[in-house]
DNA sequence: CATCCACGGGAATCAGCGGTAG
DNA sequence: CTACCGCTGATTCCCGTGGATG
C-alpha cells in the first residue's frame, strides 16, 4: 500500500509545486539580487495554516540554491524555537560559529556581535511562524545585517503589526507581501493525487475517496496529507490494498488532532496534569487549578514552576491564558 | 489607599552527565 | 576505579510590576 512515506510526510517538498506559480515567482524575484552576490528584499508571506507559505518559502530557497554557488539558507521555526537566543543560535549553526558558544556564560549579545562578523556569501534565512517569536528586536538586528536576506512567514499581518514597534513597522511597512489563500477543493485533490502517485501504491485510492480527504480538510494541505497518511496507515494496517470511504472518514479526525497530540505526548507528567486537569474542568483561576494540581500529584512543583508550565503550553497552543493578572483564566484548547 | 493575587525576569541552587587527573 | 570538575537544563527563590478589590 504504502511505496514512499516520505512524500506523505509533513515536511516533505516536492519537485514541482501545484498552482503556486505566482508565489514563487514574487518570492523569486524578491530574492533576485541574490544571484549577483547581493541581498534581497524583505518579504513577508502571509495566509492561513496549510496555505503553501512553508512548502513555497522552502521550495524556491532549493531552486536558488542550485542556481547559485555561494549561499547560506536557514529554517527557523518560532514556534519551536521562540527566544532571541535560540532564533539565533539556530542562525549561527548554519554557519558554523556556534563554536564554544554557551548558554550560561555567553555575555547578552555575544551571538549578535557574532553574527555581525558574518562575512561569508549571502545568506537567506526563513522565519517561519514569526508571530510566536517572544522577543521581536531580532527582526530589526536582521534587517540591519548587509548580507542577511529574510523571509518572514505569519498567518495574520494585523497580529503581527500589533506586536512590533515603531521602528520595525516602518522597517516592515516596505517589505514585499505575498498573501496566500486557501486551497480551494480543486486544487487540494490535485495535490493530494500527486502525493497518491508518488507515495502509495496505484489505484491505491480514487478521486471520490480524495475529494472527500479534501473536503474534510477545508482548505488547509497540511490537514489533508495528515489525513491521507493516516487512512493509508489504517489500511495498511488492516492489510487491505486500497484505501475506502469508511477508511478515510475514520481517519479524518485522528488526522486533524494528530499535532496536537504528539505536542501532548511530549509533556512531562507534571504538565500533563495540569493539562488534564484542565480539559476535565474546562475553565480554571490559576489559584483553582494550582490546588487541584496539588492534590493530584505526588510532590507537587511550585508556583513559580507551575507558571512556566503554562506559558510553555501557551506557546504550544495546548491552552489559552486569558485575561491579564488577577483576571487570568486557563482553558485547554 | 492598602491589600491581594498573579505575572514573569533574573539570580541562585540542584541534579545529572561526561571528561579527566590521580 | 574513583573523586572531582565544569557544564547544562530544570527548578526554586526573590522580587518588582500592575490591575483588581475592598
Amino acid at each position: 500500500m504504502i511505496r514512499d512515506a516520505r512524500v506523505l510526510q509533513p515536511q516533505f517538498i516536492p519537485d514541482e509545486v501545484e498552482h503556486r506559480n505566482p508565489e514563487v515567482n514574487r518570492l523569486s524575484d524578491t530574492l533576485q539580487p541574490i544571484m549577483d552576490g547581493r541581498p534581497g528584499e524583505t518579504s513577508l508571506l502571509l495566509g492561513p495554516s496549510g496555505a503553501g507559505k512553508t512548502c513555497i518559502a522552502k521550495y524556491t530557497l532549493e531552486r536558488l540554491r542550485e542556481n547559485v554557488l555561494d549561499i547560506n539558507t536557514q529554517y527557523v521555526n518560532c514556534w519551536q524555537d521562540y527566544t532571541r537566543f535560540q532564533v539565533l543560535y539556530r542562525l549561527l549553526d548554519a554557519v558554523d560559529r556556534t563554536v564554544d558558544v554557551h548558554r550560561r556564560s555567553t555575555p547578552k549579545d555575544e551571538l549578535l556581535d557574532r553574527l555581525r562578523e558574518y562575512d561569508g556569501p549571502q545568506f537567506v534565512v526563513i522565519l517561519d511562524e514569526v508571530d510566536q517569536l517572544e522577543d521581536k528586536s531580532v527582526l530589526y538586528d536582521l534587517y540591519r545585517m548587509p548580507s542577511i536576506t529574510t523571509v518572514l512567514i505569519a498567518n495574520r499581518e494585523q497580529e503581527l503589526f500589533s506586536q512590533l514597534d515603531d521602528r520595525l513597522t516602518s522597517r516592515l511597512q516596505t517589505c514585499v507581501r505575498i498573501s496566500f489563500d486557501k486551497y480551494p477543493l480543486d486544487e487540494l485533490v490535485s495535490i493530494l493525487g500527486a502525493r497518491a502517485r508518488w507515495g502509495l501504491a496505484e489505484d491505491a485510492i480514487d478521486e471520490q475517496e480524495l475529494a472527500l480527504v479534501a473536503d474534510a480538510a477545508a482548505g488547509d494541505a497540511r490537514v489533508a496529507i495528515s489525513i491521507l497518511r493516516n487512512a493509508a496507515r489504517r489500511a495498511d494496517q488492516d492489510g487491505r490494498d486500497r484505501i475506502t470511504t469508511d477508511v478515510v472518514r475514520a481517519a479524518v479526525p485522528e488526522g486533524r488532532d494528530e499535532v496536537r497530540q504528539k505536542t501532548v505526548e511530549q509533556l512531562t507528567p507534571h504538565q500533563r496534569a495540569l493539562y488534564d486537569i484542565l480539559q476535565e474542568a474546562g475553565e480554571l483561576s490559576p489559584g483553582d487549578l494550582y490546588d487541584r494540581y496539588a492534590e493530584r500529584v505526588d510532590d507537587p512543583k511550585t508556583r513559580r514552576t507551575v507558571r512556566n508550565y503554562l506559558s510553555k503550553m501557551d506557546h504550544y497552543r495546548l491552552v489559552v491564558a486569558e485575561g491579564k493578572n488577577r483576571a487570568r483564566t486557563y482553558r485547554p484548547r
